[in-house]
DNA sequence: CAGTATCCTCTGAGATACTG
DNA sequence: CAGTATCTCAGAGGATACTG
């Protein structure tokens, strides 16, 4: 997969996701090194489910716990834990009497947050079709 | 999360990925339970790096192990059923000998791969930061 | 309230060897 | 060439109990 990029073009079904207009956006094996680093950050059980719940605005973390049902306390701290260090979230923690922690989205959270709702629509948008196939493809090897 | 969606908005960095128009791209569970979905699909280890790949047109299944370093049979064979059965990527057999098969992305497989393109975007444009930030995280922590 | 600490399970994925 | 079949293991993630 060497110079050239995208001979065939994305067909571009939606028009709140476009292709870059300028020279980028092709794949190279720079492209696979970065792209693995999102998802392995993103691409866990509960990262991107914290950042869409933290999208309507800071959450303390029992109230983050409620927001996502399933997750546990444990998980809960580890991958709040991660995307503060990744600089996704920040925490503030309130000195008071019972305590309280404020987590948030930093800047980059809410840029990455567009790229993931970019996502969202696209799964939302083929889900149906999605599930079709799969079956069709069961049916077919199952027999 | 109730109702409003995005009061804080994506501030919208980069030119190429916008936030919906339209009424739609906010946040609520139907939404987590769609993009867990993907995720489960794309998250893993190869299937990007597979669909990327395919990005430049079709591939017979050795081509695929050696544009694809560090990947085994294995995992190459599996990712590629995966994709297969959601209908992302198409598998082709020509009777020949000795044997000849090709895969290519599908026509939905390629609406994703824009998606995709735009995360690794953001994550070519942000790696430093990140990187800067998980140093200062860990060097905050650690002593 | 906001977490840690343990223990335990199950699956993603690598290595290796074999087959139509 | 294009796969399957086993074996193996690290670690992601769940349950539960405890603490400042």
């Amino acid at each position: 997969m060497s110079a050239e990029n995208l001979r065939r073009r994305p067909t571009n079904v939606r028009a709140n996701v476009r292709a870059a207009p300028g020279p980028c956006a092709h794949w190279d094996n720079e492209n696979a090194d970065f792209i693995r680093e999102v998802l392995d950050l993103v691409g866990d059980k509960w990262s991107v489910l914290i950042i869409g719940t933290l999208a309507d605005g800071p959450f303390r973390y029992s109230d983050l716990g409620d927001a996502i049902p399933g997750i546990s306390q444990r998980m809960l701290t580890l991958t709040l834990k991660q995307l503060r260090r990744t600089g996704l979230v920040s925490r503030v923690s309130y000195p008071e009497v019972p305590p309280r922690v404020e987590y948030a989205l930093t800047e980059l959270g809410t840029s990455l947050l567009s790229t993931v709702l970019a996502l969202a629509a696209w799964s939302a948008e083929h889900h149906v079709q999605i599930r079709r196939h799969q079956t069709a493809y069961d049916k077919a090897a199952a027999p």
